[in-house]
This record gives structure tokens, C-alpha cells and sequence, in this order.
DNA sequence: TATAATTGTTGTAGAGGTACAATAAAATGT
DNA sequence: ACATTTTATTGTACCTCTACAACAATTATA
């Protein structure tokens, strides 16, 4: 299979509202939008516009591609390094 | 005026374009889409989608927010900081 | 169990993003 | 000046994103 084409976005937006404990709702209301767009955007149905994109990772205060990706993420919590890692993964410039 | 809402989206893409010597038509080629949506992009008759944004920026090798912007860019060439900063600029998170 | 809060589903409607075709205008090269 | 390439414009069509409403299912809490 391909691999540059469109495709379908992953993202942790369910984890990184997790983390802060927010309702859908007020994560909604902060970011001015409607709540079940957010549920949309965490169960995939669709992707958030660029410009939302962009909202969104203002209000988490983290760049957009750790939020969003066209290659599936590892969980946040490997990211850090803690373990010795076997293979690489998620790298921004490598030609998989 | 509010400044969360939504509104156009300031980009780089015709500077970026031309440092690497593109026509509209090959840029669209590597990026998969029709040569006129370069040009409805560089003239800002639309924002692109969050998957295209992912892809140009895999692209041209620079993160989203080096591309793309809610607020407008100062010229690339001032960003490298050669001469004395006055003022504060399109920093990420300053709430300005 | 009852109640409220949160999340999921379905449907409708409107705005935005992309492709494609045809044609015009502008820029470039000879 | 001419031909060729690049960019702009207009119009049509389709699919995606977002809002909103109503209702079902799930989860939390009293």
C-alpha cells in the first residue's frame, strides 16, 4: 500500500483531554466549537480543518504534529524514552 | 477585535515554493493534488485541509506553525535574528 | 434505584475544500 | 514578434467539516 496519499489522521485528542479532565463540553466551549464536534473529532469520524488544527493546539500548547499525525502515534507515555527502544517510529523526516 | 475565532490562516507558501524553484504544476505533482489548488491555496482563497497541511509540511520539511499561521508571518528572512528584535512577534503561546 | 452528567447516533443543513475543464492573462524564452 | 510555460478566472460537481436538534446509551453519583 501507499503511503502519501490521503488517509485517515490519528491524533491523541482523547488522551490529552484525559489528562487535563476536561468534559468534551468544555474542552467544546474552549475551543469554540460545538460538542459533538468534538466527540466527531476523537472517534475519527472526520478531521478537524487546519484552522482548528491550529486552535486546538494553541489551547494544549503543544505543536500540531503531537497531536496530529498521518502515521499512527506510540502511546505519550513511551515518547519519553524511559525504555530502551527497538525500532523508530513516528519520525517526522524518515522515509519509512 | 476577538482574536480566538476562526479566520483566515496566514502561510509561507509562496516563499517556500520559490527558494526550492517550483512551478505551481510540479509542487501540486509531489503533493498529490490538482495544480490549481496551489494556486486557491497561495492566493488565499482557501485554507487547506489538516491532511494536506500535514503533507505539505512533510514536504518541504518544516513544522506546521513554520507554515502555517493564525497570526501573519514577518518575513522569513527576519526570523533568523541578525538584527537587534524590537518588538515581540508571532510567538506561539505569548498571550498577546 | 433514581437522577444527572457524559457520550454516542441519526438526520438535516450550510459552508469550505478539492478536482476538473475551458479559457484568458501574464511571464519567459527564442 | 512568436511560441511556450506559468498563473489567474469562472463555473460545475462532489465530498468533508461544522452546527444544531432530538434521542439513545453509558457512566457517575446520590
Amino acid at each position: 500500500m501507499s503511503n502519501s496519499g490521503p488517509g485517515r489522521i490519528y491524533h491523541r485528542l482523547p488522551v490529552l483531554r484525559a489528562e487535563r479532565g476536561l468534559t468534551r463540553q468544555s474542552l467544546a466551549d474552549a475551543l469554540g466549537v460545538n460538542y459533538q464536534t468534538v466527540g466527531y473529532l476523537e472517534r475519527g469520524d472526520y478531521n478537524p480543518s487546519l484552522e482548528l488544527a491550529l486552535r486546538i493546539s494553541e489551547f494544549f500548547q503543544l505543536p500540531i504534529e503531537m497531536i496530529f499525525s498521518r502515521k499512527p502515534f506510540r502511546p505519550l507515555s513511551e515518547e519519553l524514552g524511559y525504555l530502551a527502544k527497538s525500532g523508530k517510529q513516528n519520525r517526522q523526516g524518515g522515509a519509512e
